[in-house]
DNA sequence: AACGCATAAGTAAGAC
DNA sequence: GTCTTACTTATGCGTT
């Protein structure tokens, strides 16, 4: 292997160990705020909320009000044929 | 409803208000590191990396060090299993 | 080691063996199901229904109609509290 | 509603049933064989067995074959990213 | 009976 | 644009 190539390789394994580490980096940040989440839930737990229904109020302002509305209206339509009652 | 009732409603509202808060500020540095993490994907594709590879690379990164992690869980289960002191 | 305790673990073994192969026995049956599952929702996909609404419907007649009813109230409660529009 | 349309939308709510009717009879099969697990589980328990270790043996098991395929993956991945026929 | 864990469901992103 | 794959969320189960 000539010089060149040597050097090629070197910049693309040097590049390559960078760009994981920056990624680790950031995933390891990421499970970091993900425990602080569930801290925040516990603590919440802790003072008498019910985290089942504080998840899904979390998710429910998250998704677009729209949006929820027309789910609504598509999923009353087909429990309307299967005679499910609304 | 009486004051105190009246006053310990509120207190529950705002309590519940400031979980809800405080879990969506931190769901949004989420989504933003989650982002971030993006970004450096698609920039180590501009410069000519395999994402999907890359991705292998790091799940297997990440295996590698749970895979350790658990082979000292087993060992401490199969010591107790055995009645050997950990 | 004598005879007896070599007897003994002999048979510990072979229960631990047929322990294991049962139950990856049942594992198998049980995988095998959740690929028809899979199967249907994607043959009732191709006759086009949605198939996370269908999905929608399947969990909502699986969970009780009573407890359906009261999670929604508590959850309205909540919501009222929020000043979130019902 | 004319008669054509009524009779798209009767088919289309019997579909509709089918589907839902079989995925729910393969839930309940399903649910079937979980809960014989569990029944073996409790059985070799009864037998001595500790049930954590167990499911432990198991997991490792299952991720071991799972680990196997995966490396066929792997190597199918740089062999591609390398510009060999695979 | 409450807690954490492990599996299962649902959702969203990426590849072909 | 569809289809799979990976991640996130949620439920249920066993344990303390």
């Amino acid at each position: 292997m000539d010089d060149a190539a040597f050097n090629t390789e070197s910049v693309a394994a040097d590049q390559l160990k960078a760009f994981i580490e920056r990624i680790e980096r950031l995933e390891e940040e990421k499970a970091g705020i993900a425990g602080d989440i569930k801290d925040v839930y516990a603590e919440a737990k802790g003072n008498g909320f019910d985290t089942k229904v504080l998840r899904k109020i979390i998710s429910l302002r998250k998704r677009d009000y729209a949006e929820r509305q027309e789910e609504e209206a598509i999923l009353e339509l087909y429990m309307q044929a299967l005679g499910m009652p609304i």
